[in-house]
DNA sequence: CGCGAGCTTGATGCCGATCAATGCATGTGG
DNA sequence: CCACATGCATTGATCGGCATCAAGCTCGCG
């Protein structure tokens, strides 16, 4: 696996950056763009911020400025309630962007945190407004994008809203498999970025129901499992599992 | 195969419409507009569609053209699982957007229903994204919205993910009476306008379970119920049920 | 080597689902 | 007007899935 888990020693907000010769250009904003249009959004992706594990990219209440193209490692993004239950809304992989809840009250209303070393692209957002004025095709690529994590959200309400355990942690790994295939890696084997704890507070359960259901999968011959490495023995009776199959 | 509302006896096309008398105009799209982007913005919106109750706005699958404005009336928007089960993704009322998810692959990706006889306006998508190249007020607005939706998820990942049955049902109330009364109406009494099957359905409980909310409440001197009509009794109380309040 | 964070596994209990019966309001046709 | 059907809501009894509590276990790391 390329595990970058390289030390960042410098904060690193200079870096030369150019989205048209970035290997996501294909996932991220610019998709589809011409050279031209890449050229122009090159000068408006200027710099890049290094994320340590652990570290947050933004909190709650933070002013928001920019959005952020995650380039290389994995987030999670998450809101709390009152009583400091939280619920993780989602996981970021290259090409995928975070801080849109931002741009709704100039106030971020979640906590964007590295789960491993990780660089993000800074996208500023007035720039990017500006721009989305001019060309058509970022004008709508954007919109795509924020209708996209949309109907994302949308499968997440279906998901905690009527899924049982065991389909919930099923549509979980199909996603991240799906999403990790997108980006050439495999889609059997993968490392999950993220503790026990965390994909509960994804899924709505508690960490030893996460735990438990990878056990019933393992039992079941469906997936191989050794710490956070996974293999996907049996796709297509995860993908049954997802939709109201019995066992 | 659109079906729809195509049955509706007046097909409401050619309705004049005019965001600037609209005495939504502070609540929809053109919330803080200047005169002269009102009138732009009555050009693009120039039509209206009734949809009478039980019909649907548009289904999963149908070709995404339009956004659509809460005029009058009550609507719901759900997603379904392969094998059936629904979950509601929300409701709107007055003032508010539908559509936003079609954007996405220019295909719904959930159905709209209206709850009671409903008029929305017909905000055809390309000319709004033309016209928000030209006004800058109109863009923002437009991405303000968006990323409230984006919000809006998350705070109900949050309720879906985290809460307690009766929890979820005082925080679906409170939510209710805060955007009733945004709309003029009293925040302590509301006629509910959909069943206690659909309440379930989008807090990802049974009816039953629903209803005995509603019960513990009566019994408590939260609420008063009757039917679909609720007086709210103790604010305070029920937004303690909301946090993590034992009682 | 030993510590601690993260993970697994078992035992028990509770919340909400399920099953079932009844109540209540509205509508419809005789 | 009544008889009856229908859709929605309430309430009770029981069941089951997941949370909770409680031990150990594994592995990376100082």
């Amino acid at each position: 696996m390329t595990v970058s888990a390289s030390v960042v020693p410098i904060k690193a907000a200079d870096l030369k950056v150019a989205c048209s010769s970035c290997n996501l250009r294909e996932l991220c904003l610019p998709m589809g763009f011409s050279e031209h249009e890449m050229d122009r959004l090159d000068a408006l992706v200027a710099t890049r911020r290094s994320v340590r594990r652990g570290e947050t990219l933004f909190h709650v209440g933070d002013k928001f400025e920019a959005l952020f193209a995650v380039r290389t490692g994995f987030f999670k993004t998450r809101v709390s309630s009152e009583d400091g239950r939280d619920q993780v809304t989602g996981f970021q992989m290259a090409g995928e962007l975070l801080g849109l809840d931002g741009i709704s009250t100039d106030l971020h209303s979640c906590d964007a945190v590295a789960l491993e070393d990780s660089q993000v692209c800074v996208i500023p957002y007035g720039q990017l407004e500006s721009l989305s004025r001019e060309f058509t095709d970022l004008q709508r690529q954007f919109h795509r994008i924020m209708s996209r994590e949309i109907v994302r959200d949308q499968g997440v309400m279906l998901l905690l809203g009527s899924m049982r355990a065991e389909e919930r942690l099923a549509a979980f790994l199909l996603n991240l498999t799906q999403r990790l295939q997108a980006r050439g890696f495999s889609h059997t084997s993968l490392v999950l970025r993220m503790t026990r704890e965390e994909i509960g507070a994804y899924l709505g359960l508690k960490l030893e129901t996460v735990s438990r259901g990878f056990s019933k999968f393992q039992e079941d011959g469906v997936l191989q499992v050794r710490q956070r490495q996974i293999h996907v023995l049996d796709e297509a009776k995860l993908q049954q599992l997802v939709n109201g199959a019995e066992c």
